[in-house]
DNA sequence: TACTATTTGTACGTATGTATT
DNA sequence: TAATACATACGTACAAATAGT
């Protein structure tokens, strides 16, 4: 007579024509690794060979459960490293009339930072001569930068100014690190955010590089429009935040 | 001697060990296809076996491409049926303190509902028990809705009511088919949304179903208290949104 | 610096399952 | 029922990145 519970929960073996796909029992058992504790310490899942042995499979179908819980954000691969789980908490960032980077994430990181990556002179294109209430082709200043948080990429943004009437905003911010001393370093004491859209979507490359992200990673999507006390549009932005690291709180009181 | 450009644009064609990818240089090719106009009116992709000819490498390839694409959200795959792109315009859903499903879509689809799926009494854990202000384990009603706009799903949620206050809030949203009616029927007339809290993520197997999604999409999820005039709490509740199908509109007026 | 072992990534081939038409 | 098309799974081989010798 077998001894029932006789030794620590076992989990039962993968079942072939279950009408469960492998990789879906497989990633299903590997997402319990976790909580269950059964992890070296660095988060490292054991590799892919190792596991296709353990559970009697072939090395793809590991591969196949393995790239679904990347896509989930649960698992992040190195080649030629491993596999890693990931699990940070996300940082809570405010959006609502007074939205500003360092400001609304204060307490929870130990620094914030805004790097300006890279600045021109350009024209506005359709939506950006809407956003800022100009003509098209009006000459526009156009910032791309990158807000960090204990040194991580957070979110990355394209901000377009009205040349005419903040001309010297990219020296600014270069000097400040800060689009609201920037402004008001440039006369403008104090902005608004007037709406907002939000989008998600998959991380495009371009994420992918800024953000630090794996494949497969989302982006959260603001677009907005911050308007002087006389409502007048000073700033139209597009802002992409991993949606991993980040999520956005709106106080509508 | 060859007359270079006498026939319309030629891509060229997939290179081998060029330092990309086969799948990588076949998806970019797949997705101009939509743009340049070479393509069935239905938007389907020819059958993944031809265009594993068409491009000279192995069906496996094409489907890694074309898997990449899906999470991309170009391409949406139907098994038995075949491959085709997608492209639908985003309804814009208004986020902030009268947050209601109908007014906010009102004009953007020709039909707009709300169903309930299932609904039960129920204890409530700790996050209900914070965002409707009560103690863990008082009971809740808790219904579960799915909001159609020309009866395709955009949104699913999850919602908890007082039991104590509310008793009939199911009945009265199965007569109504609107929180805001069956509120008011129960002598609640007006009521604000507190706060939001706003994440996006892989859409789950349940999402999946509920929201006709194709796996790898993305859900923004919104998670919020809704209170009465005197600020008590009534509501909490979670929806899902397809990203594909909804944006969200923060007005910060 | 160069070499090697380890580990993930890409690509091919083949077979079978399952859903749609 | 049959044909078509996507989904899952196995096997094999080699490329590319990393870490250590």
């Amino acid at each position: 007579m077998t001894v029932a519970g006789a030794e620590p929960t076992q989990d039962a073996a993968i079942r072939r024509n279950s009408g469960v796909s492998l990789w879906r029992q497989i990633s299903d058992r590997i997402r319990r690794l976790e909580t269950d504790g059964q992890l070296d310490p660095d988060g490292r899942l054991p590799p892919e060979f190792r596991l296709a042995e353990q559970f009697g499979v072939n090395r793809h179908t590991v591969r196949s459960a393995i790239s679904h819980l990347v896509q989930e954000g649960v698992l992040r691969t190195e080649q030629g490293r491993g596999t890693f789980f990931r699990s940070r908490p996300r940082l809570a960032y405010p959006i609502g009339r007074r939205t500003r980077f360092s400001a609304g994430l204060e307490g929870q990181a130990s620094t914030l930072q805004m790097v300006l990556v890279e600045s021109a002179t350009i024209r506005a294109d359709e939506r950006v001569a809407v956003g800022l209430n100009i003509e098209v082709a009006a000459t526009v200043i156009w910032l791309r930068t990158i807000g960090l948080a204990d040194g991580e990429p957070v979110s990355t943004a394209e901000s377009w100014f009205p040349a005419d009437r903040l001309p010297g905003i990219a020296d600014a911010f270069r000097r400040t690190g800060s689009v609201t001393a920037a402004l008001s370093l440039l006369g403008i004491d104090d902005y608004t955010r007037r709406a907002t859209t939000l989008t998600a979507t998959h991380a495009s490359d371009d994420d992918l590089a800024r953000l630090k992200l794996a494949p497969g990673a989302i982006v959260l999507v603001a677009v907005g429009v911050n308007v002087d006390p006389d409502g007048r549009p000073i700033q139209y932005s597009e802002t992409r935040f991993s949606a991993d690291r980040i999520e956005l709180t709106i106080e509508s009181a």
